[in-house]
DNA sequence: GCTTTTTTGTCACCTGGGTGACACATAAAG
DNA sequence: CTTTATGTGTCACCCAGGTGACAAAAAAGC
């Protein structure tokens, strides 16, 4: 049968979460923690939807993963306990990057991020929040882009790291959005772990579908189009 | 000729760096920060060394790289105007990920960040460093993993990530670490981007060479061997 | 302008790793 | 103790992408 663990100062403790904080506010978070129960293979939350809770893993093992283009299962990473996860949660309206479910029976803590920060932090939430998005936040982009790389091709890759350049770099344009950077086909081949020949190959057939331009060494790129090469699902800021 | 841009209250808005912070919050910070020229190609931190300085671009194109196991440069991102680097410097003690240099000739204002921290956040830098270790540091191994993915054979990709689950799931053991999980060749083989077979192959292989072996369904690693086949430096705690 | 260097485009050839198929081993379930 | 399901080991075959080589085109120097 199923045992409820107790989760206290001194569980919390042995688990080395939250080494810095104090008894009394541990206490504190831990008065306003949610503990529940998730068995194997359960969903606890999906990429994509809004996150409004950060999770610690008091027991067993969660999995993050994330749905591929071709719909395979990338496993992002395994939590093990004592781990914060969900992370996202943190960073004002931001959604779920991964899929989170158990990998194995699992006992769950969640928190509302706010009570979380505002306990152990003494700062405003939404101050917080906006800081950890202007500093770590890109991170989250680099993060996405790679584990997005895992299980596609070259040219999914390539598209992917040019919307993100896009993303970075570009200014509207009447063809197009216009990349004001001068990247030879060796620095996308290092950007996407290729080499120099196989990029060159693949953006000339980029721009024969006319998914990017060319004028003389800027790139237009076609974000939508992009988009449908990258194999992402059609909107997403 | 380099022209010394000007650094005030209306650049930084322009730039759309630290939107949420308020002018006088701004003043103070651009009081403290120290602007720099950086010329193509200079290097302006290595991997490895500790980070003791946060970054804002102010113009130009920064480029964060690191290198392979195989010597080959990995392009990890390029950075915009705008964009804060050199992030790691907000976590306790934490060294360099990646290299960072100038892609263009670029300008580059300097802040330490404790004074980045309490200028914009009235908290203490230990404080918030730690919370961001606790909360984010993972995200950090992810990217790390990642990164080095990018140019690494199937067998370092397998050594990388059993090295990870040794980290975190791996209790001491008499023949080496023992991981406190039962993981199949398929788990391992989403969790590489793989084929389940080739994992199956390359698991034996590494068996066969004493690098790991099993014990019915759990796995006893040897971390260093394990080192030693992803082509990390010896090291690395 | 002309020369030198850096990029681009395109080959032909090789190889790591994907795919499907199937036998065998090991664990669960009854 | 069977039966059934789930992992593991190993094939033979195929293909995306790496490598080296070299010519054409663009830029950068002078």
């Amino acid at each position: 049968m199923v045992r409820t663990p107790t989760l206290n100062v001194a569980t919390v403790r042995r688990l080395k979460a939250f080494a810095w904080a104090t008894d009394r506010q541990i206490e504190r978070l831990l008065s306003h923690m949610r503990l529940q129960y998730v068995e194997k293979r359960t969903v606890l939350f999906n990429e994509g939807v809004p996150s409004d809770s950060l999770y610690l893993l008091v027991s067993g093992v969660a999995k993050l993963s994330l749905r591929s283009p071709d719909d395979e299962r990338v496993l992002v990473s395994l939590v093990a306990p004592g781990e914060l996860f969900g992370i996202t949660s943190l960073m004002p309206g931001m959604h779920r990057a991964f899929r989170s479910e158990a990998f194995s029976d699992c006992w769950v803590g969640a928190v509302r991020p706010e009570v979380f920060v505002t306990t152990l932090l003494d700062c405003p939430f939404a101050e917080f929040s906006a800081m950890m998005e202007g500093t770590v936040g890109r991170w989250f982009a680099l993060l996405y882009r790679y584990t997005h790389f895992q299980s596609s091709s070259l040219r999914q890759k390539l598209a992917l790291a040019l919307l993100e350049l896009a993303h970075k770099f570009g200014v509207r344009d009447a063809r197009g959005t216009l990349l004001i950077l001068k990247l030879t086909h060796e620095d996308l081949a290092d950007l996407v772990g290729a080499s120099r020949q196989k990029v060159t190959e693949h953006m000339k057939e980029l721009e024969r579908q006319q998914v990017l331009l060319r004028d003389r060494r800027r790139l237009i790129v076609h974000p939508d189009r992009l988009r449908e090469t990258a194999g992402l699902p059609v909107e997403e800021k």
